[in-house]
RNA sequence: CGGAGUGUAGUGUAACGGCUAACAUUCCUGUUUUGGGAACAGGCGACUCUGGGUUCGAAUCCCAGCACUCCGACCA
């Protein structure tokens, strides 16, 4: 019976997230490197590179090897999972953007947005590579949402969004190009808008605590914006981020340096001498954007007495490559990355010592068995010497680490190491699987 | 966009204006080795960022451009 539940247990798993993929290192393209590029200084770009998870192509622009898109597709899937949560619908928009759409919202012209990628287009007019999506989604919904029994909506995407900085800075975590999810609430009114606002604002708070980085990561109070004193943004401790905030830990909230007033603090409730003043940097923002929008593209609903009024919106943002980098940041130590459990690239890394016979048939087995256990295993069954071995996996950050060598096999035992601690524990294969569940 | 710095094998560094641009590492061949980036032997790999200039002679000096990094400004 319980091999049964097990079996369709994995069924099940492989049926809602496709194929539980493994990977023998002797296969993976990629290699791990001793040294970063001299020219790259921040140390989420440095790890990144050295371990052969991502490619730079040019100043701020990142292309993505498989044990880096794994990572990235990891974080992708935790945030997709919490806005599906909430009832977000996902779609995906293009990155080629109307210019006429733009100009009536006011946000074509460069001398009002000057960070945008635009090109002539050779049958004629021009076009720009989207830097966000409010425009062409209020479009959308314009063609979509025409009663109140439709509101409200949630509709986000993952894409890759553009923006011409004058200067990319920190590895991946200010890029030129960059992967976002956006999502756009459209609310009947103020009052349900804040309704939708609040539970994206709670699946957000999710998001960072799956991430591994709930701890550091503070609701932080900034700049208002359209029409409340303030706007609120998602801000993770770290010596490498761009913003200042002062931090309250008892409350678990934050003032951005641009908010820090008397005034303000006095709005709040809060005493100077109860924040700390920290380095941070952005990792999710959370905007009203009240009916900016559909006013200025006609996306009107009708309610139940037929009065015709614009829908009230919001926009949200989780930038997932931006996330990868700050995790670096925030977890990593002298020897390399440690991921958290559900960023991971594999949840297990086995890793070989010697090419003897019965060493090499237990740990072929134990690849394959766990496997059959629906693991995600990263197996170096390289003929490398131990030093190299460790320094790769303790460079990679798997969380776990299974140690399969002469020694083991000898014991019928598995060494099993967590990232993070520096002492093994000798474990037969069952308790080693049972730490995983 | 203002300021500063740096461009030499895949990577990290060296080379007074003067020999075939050197060393380490990576990579390839082989032998030996196997619990924290081993040892030995042999080998491949560079138009010294690009374009001009000075010079008998330029990786080296000068000018221009390009790229990258850092500080600042900017970041809906």
């Amino acid at each position: 019976m319980k091999r049964f539940c097990t079996g369709l247990f994995i069924l099940l798993k492989i049926f809602f997230y496709g194929s539980i993929v493994c990977m023998k290192q002797s296969q993976l393209f990629t290699k791990t490197r001793k040294e970063a590029p001299a020219d790259e200084t921040s140390k989420n770009a440095q790890l990144l590179i050295r371990a052969g998870f991502v490619h730079k192509e040019l100043a701020g622009v990142y292309s993505y090897l498989p044990l880096g898109l794994r990572t990235l597709n990891n974080i992708v899937k935790i945030i997709r999972e919490e806005m599906n949560a909430i009832g977000g619908q996902e779609l995906f928009m293009s990155a080629l953007q109307d210019k006429e759409l733009w100009s009536r919202t006011d946000r074509w012209d460069d001398a009002k947005v000057d960070n945008w990628f635009k090109t002539e287009l050779k049958s004629g007019g021009e076009t720009g590579l989207g830097i966000t999506h409010e425009e062409p989604l209020t479009r959308i919904m314009s063609e979509q949402i025409s009663s109140y029994r439709d509101l409200p909506v949630y509709a986000y995407q993952f894409q890759n969004k553009f923006r011409n900085e004058l200067r990319a800075k920190s590895g991946v975590m200010r890029g030129k190009e960059f992967l976002m999810k956006d999502l756009y609430t459209f609310s009947k009114d103020e009052e349900s808008h804040m309704q939708d606002y609040n539970k994206v604002r709670g699946a957000y708070l999710k998001v960072f605590e799956r991430l591994g980085i709930g701890d550091k990561t503070f609701i932080t109070f900034a700049d208002g914006g359209i029409f409340s004193d303030f706007s609120e943004e998602f801000q993770t401790l770290t010596e490498s981020g761009e913003d200042i905030i002062y931090v309250h830990e008892g409350k678990k909230i934050a003032l951005n340096r641009e908010v820090y007033t008397d005034e303000n603090l006095a709005k709040l409730g809060i005493n100077r001498e109860e924040l700390v003043e920290k380095k941070a940097v952005e990792v999710g923002n959370i905007f009203h954007l009240g009916t900016r929008f559909s006013d200025a593209l006609g996306l009107k609903y009708k309610d139940e007495q037929g009065n015709e009024h614009p829908v009230v919106m919001g926009s949200y943002g989780i930038g997932p490559t931006r996330l990868l980098g700050t995790i670096i940041e925030t977890l990593s130590d002298e020897r390399g990355m440690i991921w958290p459990k559900e960023v991971s690239p594999f949840h297990v890394h086995l890793v070989r010592l010697g090419v003897n016979e019965k060493t090499v048939e237990f740990a072929d087995k134990l690849y394959s068995d766990l496997q059959k256990a629906g693991v995600e295993v990263l197996y170096d069954d390289r003929d490398l010497r131990p030093g190299e071995k460790f320094a790769d996996s303790d460079l990679i950050g798997i969380p776990v680490r299974f140690v399969v060598s002469d020694k083991t096999v000898e014991q019928n035992k598995i060494e099993v190491k967590y990232r993070t601690k520096t002492d093994a524990e000798m474990m037969s294969e069952d308790e080693a699987l049972s730490i995983l569940k």
